[in-house]
DNA sequence: CTGTTAGCGCGTTCAC
DNA sequence: GTGAACGCGCTAACAG
């Protein structure tokens, strides 16, 4: 009840206050014998340091806000496992805000960067605004953007753009020339969500390369989801002239994509190739071809880039990194039926990377 | 850069100390001419007060800590995202703490308890020992358990036994006599779930009220994972005799379950039928019959608990509450083969229940 | 109504 | 080596 702190233990221990801080700094100007001494008084009174005052003294809050947006699909939630991962190993506290309306994003990114509330801010997905940058630096909390970029604030991020041109290049290789493209909404993006825009860039430019023309039709944009994803599937495969192909924004949306296909009895992949992005923990067991980014390992390096900052000398130069993607062929994905050569439908076959397979769950 | 505090702002505004803390306070004793002078001073400073030191000053932290085991499970995350609505909007902040191993567990039940540092403690699926209890009372920490129970602590659960009862029991009506059961470790259970017992007890329950002999080669256990789930499957269904049924611990593993069954060729619900438990939001795009437990609210529930003993009287009463859990029969369960008397499959039909569809994502 | 003072619990100088 | 002040930024209790 009565709280027991570090005086009571210099008390029992019978020395001073002081020594028995050094001792929970592991301080080596302590004697091995009153160090005992200490440790046993503190045992004794099951004492543990307050770490509220600990942070006001010390100036460091033991702590790191992470604001993500939408927490819990699973890009996000794969993210911060890796965050969470490094930040425990470093005993610095880990507090989740999480966004899903315009006006919390602008509230947590105004309220929640505190800089003795907290010693560093992880930003997931969301881009600072000009002036929100200029704020964060002006009040010095240390900051790592994860899955965007800026010119003025460290980041860990992918190229979307190229990612897409994987998928899609992908497609026109196997020999897709009529490739639809599902995401979301282009032109009302309230989160500014970079990938949305990069990704369609990516579609687009591999297009163009190959010099098959974009058709309106062929893209879908929608809300988020894979019902509504499996909602523009469907119309896309009642199109008078249906896609071969179906490059969709993420795994996700894909899923849908897969099971509007079904739905419709249309056999993937020989009638239909379907592609995502991200590979999510799931779109292995679906068998779903896709191109792979590192969410956990971004989550982890950004982390690290940020508690970097905190320990190290002050910096100034900002760290930016990039993360390759990758593209993994699985499935759902093969020569339009036209122009099969021979051979049946790609066998469909269990993915052989289990790496980290422990490490995720469905 | 520098701090700016309360001692900057009162300087500023000309005026004491105390009078602005009581500003910041919103305390009714102050003119309404010094009040905007302070007003004033503190959005010119861009003051904000440090919460750290408010809450060593005022010992309430203005947090509540999650401890949480394997937080990336589905069903963890819709129980965060119910603590995370209802904290959010009460402006406590949320620190997260994940456990995926028994040294961290104790860990944390030992040192994220001080009573400085957070105001209240939720504690998701993870049993504390009786002296874990006794701790927390002693040291008062205001904590809810979800997904456990106790009898000395609040919590919000679910009645797992009744839950797996009502799974084995809608494949009994449906003529099955031949249910396997697949779920984790239960000998070695290291965290203590009390799900992975209470399920198989109902699971054996819900047999003998039948008056069905329980056959050990129809309990399979495994670690977690659909991986594993698939490979016990196939393990039932390579037996002389294989189940007509299959109940799983969890809708993961009977997604595992699931492609056990496509990869050996046997037709779902036709030749096998499978339930799961959870209804975690993918379960319906499965079309899995499962036993529904409403996870985001036990999550908002218990949240609420916390914060009604946070802000009001300190209750001695414990609250404990029972949520229900629901039999949500979609596409995977049917009559066995044998006893099939006319029909075709049971119609793979959307499930029409997307009621709160936009909260959840894959 | 308002300025002042005494802690909150711990880290960090200092002298001893 | 060790103990005792001082300060972190703020709230609360007190005088005025």
């Amino acid at each position: 009840m009565a709280t027991v702190t570090i005086r009571d233990v210099a008390r029992k221990a019978g020395v001073g206050i002081g020594t028995v801080s050094r001792v929970l700094n592991d301080s080596p100007l302590v004697s091995e014998d009153t160090r005992l001494k200490v440790l046993a008084a503190i045992k004794d009174l099951d004492f543990s340091p307050s770490t509220v005052a600990r942070r006001l003294s010390r100036g460091r809050a033991m702590a790191v806000a992470v604001i993500a947006p939408f927490f819990t699909r699973r890009s996000y939630v794969e993210r911060l496992q890796g965050i969470e991962h490094v930040l425990s190993a470093s005993g610095y506290d880990l507090i989740l805000y999480n966004v899903e309306t315009v006006a919390r994003r602008d509230e947590c990114l105004r309220s929640v960067p505190r800089v003795e509330r907290l010693d560093g801010l992880l930003i997931l997905s969301l881009s600072p605004t000009l002036d929100e940058t200029q704020r964060l630096n002006d009040l010095g909390v240390p900051t790592v953007l994860i899955d965007t970029s800026s010119d003025s604030l460290s980041y860990v991020c992918i190229d979307d753009v190229n990612g897409a041109q994987q998928a899609v290049r992908h497609l026109i290789e196997l020999g897709h020339t009529r490739i639809a493209y599902i995401g979301e909404y282009l032109d009302d993006n309230p989160f500014r969500f970079q990938p949305l825009v990069d990704r369609h860039k990516g579609y687009r430019l591999a297009l163009d390369q190959a010099e098959i023309p974009f058709r309106t039709e062929y893209h879908r944009q929608g809300k988020y989801g894979w019902i509504e994803a499996r909602r523009m599937a469907h119309e896309l495969l009642a199109l008078p002239e249906p896609p071969t192909a179906i490059f969709a924004y993420s795994d996700t949306l894909a899923f849908g994509v897969l099971e509007a296909a079904q739905q419709a009895g249309i056999r993937v992949p020989d009638d239909l190739s379907i592609i995502g992005f991200d590979d999510v923990e799931i779109a292995q067991y679906f068998q779903l071809t896709t191109v792979r980014q590192p969410l956990y390992e971004s989550g982890a390096r950004g982390a690290e880039m940020l508690l970097a900052q905190l320990q190290g000398v002050e910096q100034e130069s900002y760290q930016k990194i990039v993360l390759p993607t990758e593209l993994v062929v699985r499935a759902t994905t093969a020569q339009p039926a036209k122009s099969k050569t021979s051979g049946g439908p790609i066998e469909k076959k269990i993915f052989a990377d289990m790496a980290n397979k422990d490490r995720i769950s469905i």
